[in-house]
DNA sequence: GGCACCTACTAAACCGGTTCAAAGGACGGG
DNA sequence: CCCGTCCTTTGAACCGGTTTAGTAGGTGCC
């Protein structure tokens, strides 16, 4: 028996087995099987151990041999750091999260550069891509590892599970609610379309080159209920400003709210981009839903606070977060495709529009 | 030469390498050190791993390797999906995510277990512990590996980086701002002190055997201010309610009104509980700030949102998380203690205390 | 007393790479 | 023509374990 005890001053598993004059298997199997060995062996390797301050097999090291490493890796197409000023992202990641904790497997977040590096290397069995898998490198990086993975939001792509809402006919039901209100001079705020740094009043051509699923999605939405409520798409404005969050909202109300004749209710696209219309109708002095009419997306927690509540679409975003990781977890024992419920909710942003 | 080839059908850099005949260190080259490698036979091994479907070294053999795995972990003490609906752990977690994207690292949310069993086996180079080291199996599983870490908010601990606040005084601040405003009437809003499902008024001996140091510290700079206003602390109700969040902040300033005579000002030990109270307030048909002052901890975004706005102390929530990366990106380049700066925030929701 | 069967433990292959010392060959200079 | 250098490439050790097939020694049964 020549194993090498303790190189380099490192204390392995190898240490502990010569200090007892026992295999590796054997201290191996007192970790990871110890009713394969008799109790008394089993303590005297376990008290060498704790002697030698050895403190267990390394993580790595075992990992390589059973080939899984217990944790789930989550890419976002924007830097991570951004998904954390998003509630919608937030809630989506506790859901994630709330599954990891029960299955005992750590959360990878995974961003760094463009060139997908980090995803290149994470150690993680399996990865969600809260995106909208922009073919970057990240996602290619996580293909051609072989990695299973699941789409969360974005297309169906093959091999791949799919998680999403129907954006379309959400975003339907938030607009049919205000033509349904009376409402004839409606205005869209919109999330960044396209990845140009652009901003400014969306035309067709631009909407249709829509970087994200869900945006065009959300569109298409609007603009079939307009349709069918017998009114020109094209007459109704969408406004696009940097970058996505509360002030975009804010910037794009402004302008909306600057045309004569004024909207008389505004589509956000976002829970975040209302909150930002709200705050672009108290500049303006317009009371709302009396002067104007606000509808979100999402129903974070800030839209049932907000002043006043404000009518949105409610998607269930830590059920999808759940949802994401089960089915990695368990591929087969379900569906690989979920179509979540969505719901609009009315609340006190809305109403008719002013008499006039 | 006889390497192995493709074992079992999978392809691994001894597969690329037979297939080209030359050694596996030479495929290894090709990718981790291309400029040793003539520019032909790079491209050679570049072009028959490509066809060989062969996707790059495997992260966790070269891992095993080199030691390093290129990840930060984070250990919260509440289960991790707690962290993401509490807005200050947000802003920190981001903070702590904006430096891993920066350094290419993943960022690995670690819970699980009670034991620490994901903390014992996670693949990590370093540990934040953004908690109050508890004495639970998920620190015990850090020390043992022997990882670097840093704690936060907690106490110094030998051989680990530190970042914090001087807790002691900002809370001192807030109330030092009631007394002068004339308040001689006050509550405490506490998070819950100890881990035993209690909910009530809090006597001393539970202030001092409070778990969070960040507790203790905030009670003593109350303490500290009103004792030094010329009042008794005993006479000051502590309230704490299950579990954290506004729901537990409601109940506990709704126990507060409910005393004769009234409090005239609350102090909130977080922004999310003292949300909860101006909630409270509303129930009890009080208006804030002539009939009641509420002062916050944290000063999250929904406080200055709030209606009115919140007065807070304010503390740098994302800095933190990037002091405690860098601390653990460069270990000696800075001092291993981090104290970083409060500050009151006086908005709208505190004021005089009504005539009578 | 002989044989099948357990139990407890071990040897050796394996996981999939990285790295370092050294070898082979080309090249330039004297 | 010989020698020292530089550039490529390689063999072999190493990272720190897990696992499988198999061996020694004891037990139960007839």
């Amino acid at each position: 028996m020549e194993t090498d005890g303790r190189r380099g001053g490192r204390v392995t598993l190898a240490t502990v087995a010569d200090a007892l004059g026992v295999s590796r298997a054997t201290v191996s199997n007192a970790y990871n099987h110890p009713e394969r060995l008799s109790a008394a062996l089993r303590d005297r390797v376990l008290g060498t151990a704790r002697e030698l301050g050895y403190s267990g097999p390394h993580p790595l090291a075992a990992t390589l041999s059973r080939g899984r490493v217990n944790a789930l890796g989550l890419v976002y197409d924007d830097p991570m750091s951004f998904a954390f000023s998003d509630p919608a992202a937030v809630l989506f990641l506790q859901g994630v999260s709330e599954v990891c904790e029960h299955e005992d497997l750590a959360l990878v977040l995974i961003s760094g550069g463009p060139a997908g590096a980090v995803a290149r290397v994470a150690l993680v069995d399996a990865v969600i891509c809260y995106c909208d898998v922009p073919i970057d490198g990240k996602l290619a990086a996580i293909v051609d590892r072989g990695l299973p993975f699941v789409v969360v939001d974005g297309p169906r792509l093959p091999n791949a599970g799919h998680v999403g809402i129907d954006d379309r006919r959400g975003a339907a039901s938030a607009a049919r609610h205000l033509l349904d209100l009376g409402h004839t001079r409606l205005g869209v705020l919109a999330m960044p379309l396209v990845d140009d740094g652009w901003e400014g009043t969306v035309d067709q051509d631009r909407q249709d080159r829509a970087r994200y699923r869900a945006s065009r999605e959300r569109l298409i939405g609007y603009r079939e209920a307009v349709e069918a409520a017998g009114h020109r798409w094209s007459a109704v404005p969408v406004e696009e400003r940097l970058p996505y969050g509360r002030d975009a909202g804010r910037r794009e109300a402004a302008a909306l709210l600057a045309r004569r004749p004024r909207p008389t209710a505004l589509l956000a696209m976002s829970d975040e981009l209302a909150l930002g219309a709200l705050a672009a109708a108290a500049d303006a002095g317009l009371s709302v839903p009396g002067d104007l009419s606000i509808v979100g997306f999402d129903d974070v927690p800030a839209a049932a606070d907000a002043h006043p509540a404000l009518t949105t679409v409610r998607q269930p975003h830590r059920e999808k977060g759940r949802r994401a990781a089960e089915l990695l977890l368990r591929p087969h024992a379900t569906a690989d495709e979920h179509r979540l419920p969505v719901e609009l909710v009315v609340r006190a942003s809305t109403g008719p529009p002013p008499r006039r």
